[in-house]
DNA sequence: GTGCAGGTCAGCT
DNA sequence: AGCTGACCTGCA
């Protein structure tokens, strides 16, 4: 894809592989807000702001570095749209999220967010994750996503106080199940054996697993089933009730291109109800 | 007041 | 193994 890093930005040129609101409202990260026109997005402990011009997204950042990778700008999604382009309940879900990208993101993040995620909807995942970020503001710079260490150093009080409702013990559970060091050594694992080690962990389910199999560990080769992928499948396939079943037919008709079938699925989806 | 939101878990057959 | 009900809570 065609873009230029700078000191203090990334210029990106390609604005049928690249649009902000495509690639954040898509599901797949809750680290991000809009500003008016403009998104801004704030993984760990980084930030960047997203600002369009005529020719191109300028990605304004003190670290393109991390961003170029965070955004996964080396990958060609014109391919990857085009190999699933010939898949007739794709076509809509391609033509009305052209511009989504699967997002390279923290692994103990991913985790921490997605197990908020359960049962919940986005608005308050994000007021859990800020209440998060906002225990730990004085200590980080900005508003970053705290640490296992930080996190670790609380009692599932606090995760009550900061609205996770009943996932507190989950999170109290896990921050001593699992590292930082950990996650990133799972990384040599196969997609299935990781799978079963992810959902070993407290407040980890097929669907939770799946979402940080593919938004941290950027595996294709999963797809998570939730209401909505549930809905569509129920509406153009065979009707199933079981989502691991649903799961594995559609894995074996995207392979490896699962993962990012079902955020243009996702995402279409979605659009039809969303305000 | 009622119902839902990117599900998971314990307890049962 | 596979199924079922309970479950925090902010917001519409």
């Amino acid at each position: 894809m065609l873009y230029k890093k700078f000191d203090d930005k990334i210029e990106v040129y390609d604005k049928s592989q690249f649009n902000p609101e495509h690639i954040l409202e898509c599901g797949q990260v809750f680290c991000f807000d809009k500003q008016e026109e403009n998104y801004v997005v704030f993984p760990e402990d980084k930030f960047a702001k997203i600002v369009e011009k005529e020719n191109c997204y300028q990605i304004l950042t003190e670290t393109p570095d991390y961003f170029e990778n965070y955004f996964d700008l080396k990958t060609d999604y014109s391919k990857i749209k085009n190999s699933l382009s010939s898949i007739e309940i794709l076509k809509k879900p391609l033509e009305f999220g052209y511009g989504i990208r699967i997002l390279k993101q923290n692994l103990f993040e991913t985790l921490i967010s997605f197990i908020i995620s359960a049962n919940n909807n986005i608005k308050r995942i994000k007021l859990i994750l800020n209440n998060l970020r906002k225990a730990f503001e004085n200590e980080n710079k900005r508003k970053s996503f705290p640490t296992r260490a930080q996190l670790l150093s609380k009692d599932e009080e606090f995760f009550k106080q900061a609205g996770c409702g009943y996932r507190a013990s989950y999170l109290y559970k896990v921050l001593r199940q699992i590292d930082e060091q950990t996650l990133e050594n799972y990384q040599s694992l196969d997609t299935k054996s990781l799978r079963e080690k992810l959902i070993e962990l407290a407040g980890v389910g097929p669907k939770v697993a799946d979402c940080v199999l593919l938004f941290g560990f950027g595996r294709g080769d999963v797809f998570p089933v939730d209401t909505w992928i549930k809905q569509m499948y129920n509406q153009f396939y065979q009707p199933l009730e079981n989502r691991e079943q649903i799961r594995n037919n559609l894995i074996n008709q995207f392979g490896v291109l699962s993962g990012y079938a079902q955020q243009y699925l996702f995402y279409y989806q979605r659009s039809f109800i969303k305000k």
